[in-house]
Formats: C-alpha cells, structure tokens, sequence
DNA sequence: GTCTATAGAAAGATAGAC
DNA sequence: GTCTATCTTTCTATAGAC
C-alpha cells in the first residue's frame, strides 16, 4: 500500500469526522492506511499530533482555486461561502466543529490548531468581505457567516436534512448583495 | 451523599457535556456522584441509556415556566430564543450537539434520542411561529433559528466569544418582528 | 442497594527483532 | 521502516459477598 503522510493525514480526517477525538483509535487509523500501528507512530509521535495535520490540510484544501482580488467582492464572497457549504453538505458533518468540541485542556495542542482553524476560515472571509464593508464588520458579518454554515450541519446529522445549509447560503449571499448597493 | 436519579442524570449530562459521548467514562460519573461504578449499573443498564434521561431531562427544562398562549407570540417566540440562548452561552457548550455529533449507528437509541431531542425543540419554536405565519414556513423558520443558535456555540468554544451569539438573538427577533407587521 | 473484586476488551504507546 | 510482542492504563460491564 505504501501510505504517504497526505493519505494517512486524510484517512485520519474522515476517522475523526466519523468518531470525534476521542472515538477514534489509533488502531482504527492503522487499519485504514494497511500498516500496523507501531508504524504510525515512526511518523506522528501520538494522537493529538494528527490534529494540526487534519485541520491544515483542510484548510489548504478549502482555499485551493479559490482566486483572491480577481474579480467584484460578492462574486469572490458567494464562491468562498458556497465552496463551506458545499464541502460541509458533502461530508455530513464539520471535522472542524467535531474536533473544537472534542478537544479540551488535555489536549491543549489540539484545541490551538483548532482555534487557528476556525479564526483562519474567518480571517479569509472577512478579507473578502473587508473590500465592500468596513474592517470591524467585515470580521463580524464573517464569523457570523461560518457560524451559520456550521450551524446548519446539526440538521443535516440529525435528519439527513440539507435545505437548513441551502437557506443559510441564499441568505448570506441575498445579504451580501444587499450592502453592495 | 444518595444521589437520586435525576442528580445522576444531570451530572451525566455535565460530563458528557464536557468530555462528548465517547469521551465520557462510567467511572468518572461514579465518581461525580459518589457511587461505586457498579451501583451505577444497577439504576442504568448501560452507558448509553443515560443519552435519553439527559435529553428529556434537558427538554423539560428548557421548557420550564415557558406559557404557551399567554400574549403575543412574537414576545413568546423571543422568550424561548433567549431562553435556549441564554442556557448555551451560560454552559459554553450544547449537550445535543455534542451528542449528535457523537453517537452513531454503534449507538442507535442514543442517535433516536438526539434526533427525538432537536425535533422536539423545532416543534416547539415551530408552534410559536405558527400563530403569525404559515405552518409550513413556520417549520423552516424554526429550525433555521435552532441551528443558528447551535452554530454560534462553536464561537463561544473556540474563543470565548459570546457576541456571535447576541447577534444571532438579536438578529432572529428583530426578523420575527418584521414577519409581524 | 452498595460494595470488592474481576473479567475481558481496547486504548495509547514503546521495546526491540528483522 | 515495518513488524511482533508487550506494557500499562482505562474502558464497559458483571459476579457475588454483605
């Protein structure tokens, strides 16, 4: 099989989106990637250090071919809002919102990276944002924004139910629009 | 100490707030409640008949001194979005959440549970809109309002920050006033 | 009804052979 | 680098004394 850092990374990610923190296993992961778990760790050296990994890797994919400043502010805003939406409609549940409420004081390295996380998904949003509104709303209308979107996963888990995350997107972009005129 | 059941039901809700489904232990409860581990067993048949107690115990609270009926609903409608508020923002967290996100087809009356728990509040909003809007809407409008709320609680996790949350209350009453009119 | 004691499985993590 | 084997702890859950 020969697993590269990416994949057990990536398996790791669908392992605590699936479980949560402390519902996944070590062993479980192993299995995933077809390597025994003394190999695991030779590359992470426990648990808590495939947080940062997950949560940058997604983050990186978050952002992939999402161009910056190439075109009118709400165009940039519905494709990086629509992009959230459409990842978290698709995989069920946030491995971001999973792990911010699995993760405590007894892994402090993993609650940082998931703080980073989050303050980075908003940080792009409101970069966005800041060329139609001013900077302190920017970053108000941005976290109210990813709150929503992550909101809405909550009734896709518990009903299978996606129409919550689609009005929550309407909604956001028809307001975006609205403090463009 | 001779804890009775509901002190047992709430601690559970406590340590499963804190630490989710998974990361919660039979042992720590025992502890909480100054039992031995298996005295637990004799009032609960295992773990996962704790989830249900927790919900309804939940439920009947958030419910509690709330009258139906009794004057305009969109006074009503802001009372119990203050009131489930308010209970998240003291708590940090939302037990329901935690524990949609945490139980799956291992755990099945636990996921009925939770999905009995977050339709129950639905209904309940739902009811109240129901007096100024179609029933239909009013549905949609309710768990709209619920999963607002519930994302606003990743903010109040991952930074402390419960304004995200006091915009969401703000913004949810001042569109059920605009519905009124 | 609550306890001591323990079963049996699984967790995170490491030693050391190959 | 990957493995077998193992350590230590902790987990859910139960048997059985008092």
């Amino acid at each position: 099989m020969k697993a590269t850092l990416d994949q057990i990374v990536a398996e790791a990610r669908e392992l605590f989106r699936e479980r949560g923190y402390a519902g996944a296993s070590m062993q479980d992961l192993a299995d995933r990637v077809g390597l025994k778990k003394p190999s695991l760790y030779t590359r992470f050296p426990n648990k808590e250090s495939l947080v940062p990994e997950v949560l940058a890797l997604t983050l990186d994919e978050t952002f992939a071919d999402l161009h910056e400043e190439s075109c009118e502010w709400t165009v940039e805003y519905e494709a990086i809002i629509r992009r959230i939406a459409t990842t978290l409609s698709d995989r069920q549940r946030c491995i971001g919102l999973h792990l911010a409420y699995g993760v405590s004081e007894d892994t402090p390295l993993a609650a940082t990276a998931v703080r980073g996380y989050f303050a980075a998904l908003r940080d792009r949003i409101a970069n966005v944002l800041a060329r139609g509104v001013e900077a302190n709303r920017a970053e108000d209308l941005a976290t109210d924004a990813l709150v929503r979107l992550e909101g809405a996963t909550l009734w896709i888990i518990t009903s299978g139910d996606v129409r919550p995350m689609e009005r929550a997107v309407s909604s956001l972009i028809d307001e975006a629009k609205r403090l463009a005129h």
